[in-house]
DNA sequence: CGGTCTCATGTAACCGGTTTCATCGCCGAG
DNA sequence: CTCGGCGATGAAACCGGTTACATGAGACCG
């Protein structure tokens, strides 16, 4: 067994034809007669013939093949997101080849030499801010190249879907607002991140903002910025919780943070929702299980949205970038409640 | 601006040399003399060229590309086993291409066809047991298949690796058994699956056998299957927790559905881990949150093993299958605790 | 000083499709 | 009967690399 594998040169020989009229019929052109397509298809079951991808890629100069370059692909919303992205692509045909980025230094080198590697016919960028030196050669890329869930200014000028963290921020604050809290903190990353995330800055931004406008503003010392994670989150809150006056709720950048108040709150006797109001970002799978009240971003229908962009972008260049801007949505659950009397 | 791509015959007219020595040049052939091979990649940077993937792999026979059937991407499991496939894969010349399965269709299409699509020069398969149908075409296939996490006897003859999953059963009886519980119940898949899943059973299996080893029995009122799901397990676990008699300690076959169990007692009214001892699998997220108790895969480990074994085979086919067996890992956390005096 | 061997390089075929343009047979119109 | 036009098909160029084989210049040898 294992013989060469059948080209279409065979099949036109075994049918009678030249290839050319094996590749039409194949491709299902209208200029076949029928009964010489059908022909020629029946040789090609015959002898099990596929088509070469790499030969059609080559003669039509497309790659048929769209790249994702994702950051921290274990996290549960990247994931989501590459659901999205493949909804899409699994009916086009297209494939999907991943570039997990999980250091500086791998961002920097696909984010500069993937547009211009003929690897692809399309970038799919996700929640990866690119450095600065990388985004001249993103813009003039022969290649489409669109972002999802990237906030940087850098990007303003190219298609990209994002989630609207400032609304989210304000959706969290008007909850909090609205069940009668006055006395509110914020925990979230670091102001100075090697990616360059600013996520948790416009969340935190659109916090204070309609907070503003309810004239409530924050003191500093109920404000924390730590290093993205659950026990740093921990830390921060304890903190706060232990601080002669103390906030009644606290909003936090991410749903892994809110994990880390709710565990500080437990440390310190304090019940949530009666004694602490918790409300988190980004729906992840725990934040079910914990009841977690949280803001949820349309994690799928971003890579949904941004895979059709992309393909359209791939179809026909448009002049104006297309900008896709899904809104959050609050959830409600079991860590958020009215203050207890005598506080706020 | 956007002129046409640079070719290896620009290259070569630039450098004054043949396309022959160009691509020399560029595959660091020792033949080509130094001086020339200098020049040759000066001009290659000067005119900003890159070669095009698609002719090399037209031209090498070889796709360059592996690539990878999942089921179900959003599984953190899922998502894991993919980072260890992607940390081989990223310093290989290969590119990683998924193809994401989320329902029956999709699973028969790719297994059937992506053997021989030559689409790729080899396939891993990933916690997806094939239909009875597709393995004549998949041990048939041209190129390497290797399955991470299949555990269905037709895989019996093909390279693989799995975990262990008779062996995570026997070490969470074995925890159970020390901390001296003798009433223990089960809480599993259902036994009839769409996707002819064996793990839970293989689980069970473990579990019972190292019982049986220390002369306890289950009886079968304390055994559960149904649909993989927490509130499917929850429902379970309520029938069993709210019987006559009722177990100190529950093993399930995954976090989810231990989740599931901790819902159950706590609606009841019955303490974890001192009224009723939990032990999950897979150590997801979420366990780590809840403090679950539970054994954990070598999931990072298994995606890279199973990418190591396939390049390997792309370099040369074995005689042998290689076939790598992952020691699964007991995580004591805390939802086991010994069972109250006056049972047991 | 001619022959042979070696090293560096060039020529051209090849990978397996797609597509332009030419060709051929047949039709209806003039 | 002749010619234009059309529909179906074929011949060959092309995509952009890789590589078997040919070639030519020196080095070395007798």
């Amino acid at each position: 067994m294992a013989r060469k594998s059948v080209t279409i040169r065979d099949v036109a020989r075994h049918a009678g034809v030249s290839v050319a009229t094996a590749s039409r019929a194949m491709n299902g052109m209208d200029v076949v007669r029928p009964e010489t397509r059908d022909r020629i298809l029946a040789v090609m079951q015959e002898l099990g013939f596929t088509p070469s991808p790499a030969a059609r890629r080559l003669s039509l100069g497309r790659t048929l093949t769209i790249g994702v370059v994702v950051s921290f692909l274990t996290r549960p919303q990247a994931a989501e997101r590459l659901r999205g992205v493949d909804a899409v692509l699994a009916d086009s045909e297209f494939d999907l080849v991943i570039y997990n980025v999980e250091s500086v230094q791998k961002r920097d080198h696909y984010l500069g030499t993937l547009a211009q590697s003929q690897r692809t016919d399309g970038l799919l960028v996700m929640s990866l801010p690119p450095p600065a030196e990388a985004v001249p050669a993103l813009s003039r890329a022969q290649i489409p190249v669109v972002f999802i869930d990237v906030h940087t200014p850098f990007v303003a000028l190219m298609p990209r879907v994002t989630g609207d963290d400032v609304m989210g921020g304000e959706l969290a604050a008007r909850h909090l607002l609205s069940l009668g809290h006055r006395a509110i903190g914020f925990v979230g990353d670091a102001v100075e991140d090697p990616f360059g995330f600013t996520s948790s800055r416009d969340r935190e931004q659109g916090l204070n903002s309609e907070l503003a406008r309810a004239g409530v503003a924050i003191p500093s010392e109920w404000v924390g910025h730590g290093a993205h994670g659950r026990y740093e989150a921990r830390d921060l809150a304890h903190r706060m919780l232990t601080a002669s006056r103390r906030p009644t709720a606290i909003f936090t950048a991410s749903d892994t943070q809110a994990l880390g108040v709710i565990a500080a709150a437990r440390e310190i006797g304090l019940h949530v929702p009666d004694d602490l109001s918790v409300v988190g970002y980004d729906d992840i799978e725990a934040a079910d299980y914990v009841g977690l009240t949280t803001v949820r971003q349309q994690l799928f229908e971003s890579g949904r949205r941004g895979a059709e962009i992309l393909l359209s972008e791939i179809e026909a260049r448009s002049d104006e970038p297309p900008i896709s801007r899904l809104a959050p949505e609050l959830v409600v659950r079991a860590t958020t409640a009215p203050p207890k009397e005598g506080r706020g």
